[in-house]
DNA sequence: CTGTTAGCGCTTTCAT
DNA sequence: ATGAAAGCGCTAACAG
């Protein structure tokens, strides 16, 4: 067993009897025109006969560029099983397909983002697509040493030298709003997320903008404490429905805590949309199955992440310099009406 | 707007008033035995504070590593929509998540493959994990060529210079054939992929030997012409139903087409498992909600994708060297039985 | 059309 | 503990 070294383009020009420049030019000119045929022959055909490969590293290096955008996206066993990332994943790939660009897969724990970005090892890439960026919202700064165009999805955040491609968070809170108002309800809860997740201040920031309205007369209580998960979200239902079960509706600000809601409700006995009305945001695929089938936000991902894809593309194409990548994009959000609302009086 | 040119080590050096070997050396020691612990401090500062961040490029070039292994898939809208697909990447993921190795989707179409891998352009991989190996079926001297360890998912072909980690698809016929034979069908009929699949001649092997023993006599009719899609299926099982509709259960080599045979039936007003039993392969998520539910087989592509990704790096960490990687490695399947298959008599 | 040469940014001996 | 200098494999002027 040899230890093959890899061929190199010194190996190929002496085979062929060229030089090292020549080998060059007839792997990357497109047209033969500036090679010789005949020579151009030789060398693909020894190229092709030793199975040679350019290193990309040395090509990187004297200036041409990687062609490769990385995805940041946490590091967690499964993500790949959670929807939100499939469809992430789905709308990148496709929108690459046309482009020359690959993409690499950048899995990081939010911890160790700062580390690795900062002080010990560059990426191969151009540019970054993040995802789950409230995660990595207390490295802001981070981003913007980082020196590459970045653009960040489903997460709107102003503070940040990044361009965002997101659903609209805030028109999402609004359509909730409209429809719940619009079935008659009057004495509304709605569950929160994290006090640090933008997503959860821009919903309920839309939520409450369509009451502000003259005449929308509605009884609001924002349940604090929530953490976009199941069992928290019970808790709080819990707690809540002690004091004030004359409420009739649940806007919960995530799926997941709607499911929870939904659940805790069959447990006590309560009926959805019997007794209480809710409505999820996200549109999980669980919701479409879920007892009753849950009304909720649907926020388009796969076209966010295809959008962000493309504008990142465009950057990249656009200057060579490592400026920052300001701006935002808001795509619509849909409310998908299904049985866990129901209509008072 | 100036364009910021990346930082390099030189920046850094001058800042710190060292030499680019010490700036050099202060990010590589894990402990600051080799640097003077003031130097140290002051170079990491000044890191820190600009934001600098090594170019992979050079690193590699110098002899270092990419740490770095790529996927191949195909390049094809929507693929992450495909539950196949996401096993593999939630294996891979899962088992790199404790190494310090990352991942590089490589999105190919089989016919440019070639071409990128022999000529024009190398990978900043050090390895590959490939998929859908049988579209990359005709050009096996590609990976021969390519230098870099291989493993090949789910597709166990011999002749290749790489390592096969596949579910062991013979087993997967011999639990269709002896379902069936348990259940009392003696009369079934095959349904075939692609000729050149290696899947399918591999199941279809499984199927046959299991009635090779001794005393078990059963009528196989094969069915040619499939090509794993459900509208193949249907003209093949309509256009044999004229000729022979004694029998009694059909086997699908995989659950396309065992989809495509349950629909069918149910147009022509003829049940599963009533009138045909029917037994698929690959445990697609849609055979779990199908009418009827499919009898299928279950092909762990998780755990066949983790366990090629663990082979893989333990090969990189191992050898230095670009030597060919053979072996392969089967793990066994499992039947589902779900609502699909009746006993006979 | 082809050869020569100067880098690209970093790691690594080899001295000091 | 630190500096000087030699590459690593390739591309891109610049000559011829």
């Amino acid at each position: 067993m040899t230890h093959k070294r890899p061929l190199t383009i010194y190996d190929i020009s002496e085979l062929a009897g060229v030089s090292i420049a020549t080998v060059s030019r007839a792997m990357n000119s497109d047209t033969s025109d500036k090679v010789a045929s005949e020579t151009f022959n030789r060398v693909a055909g020894l190229i092709d006969k030793h199975g040679y490969t350019p290193s990309l590293a040395a090509r990187h290096l004297g200036g041409s560029t990687l062609k490769t955008i990385g995805i940041v996206l946490p590091q967690s066993p499964g993500v790949f099983f959670h929807h939100y990332y499939v469809q992430v994943l789905a709308g990148i790939s496709d929108a690459l397909l046309e482009t020359e660009y690959q993409f690499k897969l950048i899995m990081s724990k939010p911890a160790q983002f700062r580390d690795r970005y900062n002080f010990r090892t560059g990426e191969a890439v151009e540019g970054l697509i993040v995802t789950h960026w409230h995660s990595f919202f207390s490295h802001a700064s981070v981003f913007e040493r980082l020196q590459l165009p970045c653009v960040v999805i489903n997460d709107p955040e102003p503070n940040v030298l990044a361009h965002f491609v997101s659903g609209d968070h805030v028109m999402g809170g609004e359509l909730a709003a409209q429809h719940l108002y619009a079935k008659g309800h009057r004495q509304i809860a709605v569950l929160t997320g994290p006090t640090c997740s933008s997503d959860s201040r821009l919903r309920l920031r839309g939520f409450r903008r369509f009451f502000q309205q003259a005449g929308r007369r509605v009884e609001l209580t924002i349940l604090p404490g929530g953490d976009f998960q199941q069992e928290k979200a019970r808790e709080v239902v819990a707690t809540f429905l002690k004091t004030k079960p004359s409420v009739t509706a649940f806007f919960c600000l995530n799926d997941d805590m709607a499911l929870g809601v939904l659940q805790f409700l069959r447990e006590i006995g309560r009926s959805c949309p019997k007794d209480f009305s809710v409505v999820g945001y996200d549109d999980d695929p669980r919701t479409e199955t879920s007892v009753p089938p849950l009304t909720t936000i649907h926020v388009p991902l796969y076209t966010i992440a295809k959008e962000a894809a493309r504008r990142l593309v465009e950057r990249l194409k656009a200057g060579k310099d490592n400026e920052s990548f300001p701006g935002r994009t808001l795509l619509p959000v849909e409310l998908m009406e299904r049985r866990s609302v129901r209509p008072r009086r």
